[in-house]
DNA sequence: CCGTGAGCCGCACACGTGTGCAGGGCAGGC
DNA sequence: GCCTGCCCTGCACACGTGTGCGGCTCACGG
């Protein structure tokens, strides 16, 4: 346990060379002659060398790692999203460090403080909501954000989002070609930008068909089943005749799911269920939850890659729009 | 972007005294008079200075990261585990880096390095499958390592797990109690170490009743609602006429519900259903889980402390086992 | 007036790595 | 034999922070 870590210092010493011709041998510098890069490389092998990412980064400003503020990684849509943003790092030799934000601003400063001091070369945010005040404390770490499933007012903040709106019209028009005229929306927590969205691409589609979603048939959850099963009694307790219902995300349908077996309606026979994101249990649902795909794990890789662009200094890095795929299963039926 | 941060150096030239001071001012130290560190601290305040954890674990050989390795994030247990972990982590000013291995012995290994050279102080690996040689490569690290749910047979490596094989007996004596005589057993994939520890406490609970689960009832799966619903659906198949299912998991129970339903079966009128973990969606299936709960959260909070108290030497440290408790919900029904 | 002690601060080095520049060795051409 | 140029290596500094030790200033007592 005393025994520290082996340094080129070391290695130098062994090698009767000095400490500049290992870090030249070691990141195979053309300065150095293949014979002694060979005989280094072999020496710091036989010493079980690990260079510090701490010197190295001292002196490289570049810390190899990215900072990932998530709401909460107990969320599947995220989980699936953060897959995605790690494997792509560390296929490019870049770390992660994960951190939950709760959505309690207070963690959000402190977590922002975390990633400041640990000198990451870029943060990607997954927290649906991005207040303004976060927002500036983010800009104020000096590194490239990337925002996931949301848009900044301002300059030097990219993101890769999910065309809602058009998510919002598959879910629509689907339903309305099913002959659903009186379906009701789940909503997610209400910061939830991308809820709104979804909410206004399924009334556009739903206006084709000549119906539309009343203010009294959209309801709030919490991007939750537990939201879901509150906000579906809720529904039902208010008697009004729905034959199709929307939500936000498929947590939120699963929830709404449950609510309507307890309280003896079946689905799809007797109401339609919709979804969003597509997350992995979706399929395995009782019944298995049509819903409106997310491409996840591309939206995580197209997040690091384009963090990588900016770290780069690369010019032109342009925000990415990915599109939804609406997914049949069988949670809907013809009415 | 072209702006660097600001250094204690930067402050000392402002504050004209050396960057000593400014050291040991901003870590409060005795040596320094209350007003010269007031007037520095405002000073730091108003240049927007950011310590450096990258010269800071330079020389005091502590980076105030702790690696952590999964094996995939996706798995909604893992992920209130980590949100554990995470959160008490945060608390004690530590970040967390994340790997998931995804049970690939190139990637772990790949993941090992990386953590190494970021100069974690500690790795947490919540793995359920941890191979010698994994493990070799692990302790080459040099820092401590905590096993969430597992046990390794070395010295130097420590362990957080739960009682196993009670959640097994818990589970196996409450089917016995609602008179259940033909119980079969899900298992998790073949590397998972706990999953036979559940089985074998399941048997002894059974066999005080009198019965066992003969080696034609388990069944291999994987852990996820796939795995489940293959093993259920050949269960069907083989025509085995059994009353109650214990599965492994609460994913591969969602699986099992599933083919269950599909076959036409109810739960638990026809069959009853019992999982493990008491993972978020549990209560919210159809119908709701009964299943041994794991204190996930307490899971990782517990390593995470673990692992503080090896960075700091602290003597004593014993390894801690947590206890498992049956939640009793509506997918069991008495024969 | 001098010695003593306390309080506060700077000098210098360390941590591990990267890199510009100079210098040494050697071969080849004149 | 000397100059030129090339190939390889070492010197020295930088990155941002922590810390042991010595030194300065000032007040106080003898």
């Amino acid at each position: 346990m005393g025994r520290v870590s082996v340094t080129i210092k070391d290695i130098a010493r062994v090698a009767g060379v000095s400490h500049s011709t290992v870090s030249r041998a070691l990141s195979d510098s053309p300065l150095i002659s293949t014979e002694t890069k060979a005989r280094i490389r072999r020496l710091a092998d036989e010493m079980g060398y690990s260079p510090s990412a701490l010197g190295r980064g001292l002196v490289t400003r570049r810390s190899g790692t990215i900072g990932l503020v998530v709401t909460t990684i107990t969320d599947p849509f995220i989980g699936e999203v953060v897959q995605g943003i790690e494997e792509t790092a560390l296929s490019c030799q870049y770390n992660t460090i994960l951190c939950n934000s709760n959505s309690e601003p207070e963690r959000e400063l402190k977590t922002v403080r975390a990633l400041r001091e640990k000198r990451v070369d870029a943060i990607i945010v997954t927290s649906s909501r991005v207040g303004s005040l976060y927002l500036a404390h983010l800009r104020g770490a000096g590194v490239p954000i990337v925002l996931i499933n949301n848009q900044a007012a301002g300059d030097y903040i990219h993101s890769v989002i999910i065309d809602d709106l058009h998510g919002g019209e598959l879910a629509g028009r689907y339903l309305a070609s099913l002959g659903h005229r009186r379906v009701a929306y789940i909503a997610g927590p209400i910061w939830a930008r991308a809820s709104g969205i979804r909410l206004q691409g399924c009334r556009r589609a739903l206006a084709e068909a000549g119906t539309d979603i009343p203010p009294e048939l959209v309801l709030v959850g919490n991007g939750r089943p537990d939201g879901g099963m509150q906000a579906a009694n809720e529904l039902l307790h208010r008697g009004l005749p729905v034959t199709a219902i929307f939500c936000y995300n498929d947590m939120t349908a699963v929830g709404v799911l449950t609510a309507l077996h307890r309280a003896g309606l079946r689905v799809p026979e007797d109401v339609s269920v919709i979804g969003y994101d597509d997350v992995a249990i979706a399929a395995h649902l009782f019944p298995p939850l049509t819903t409106v795909a997310q491409p996840k794990y591309a939206l995580g890789q197209r997040a690091m890659e384009m963090a990588l662009a900016l770290i780069n200094g690369e010019p032109g890095v342009r925000d990415v729009v990915l599109p939804p795929a609406l997914i049949e299963r069988e949670s809907c039926q013809r009415v």
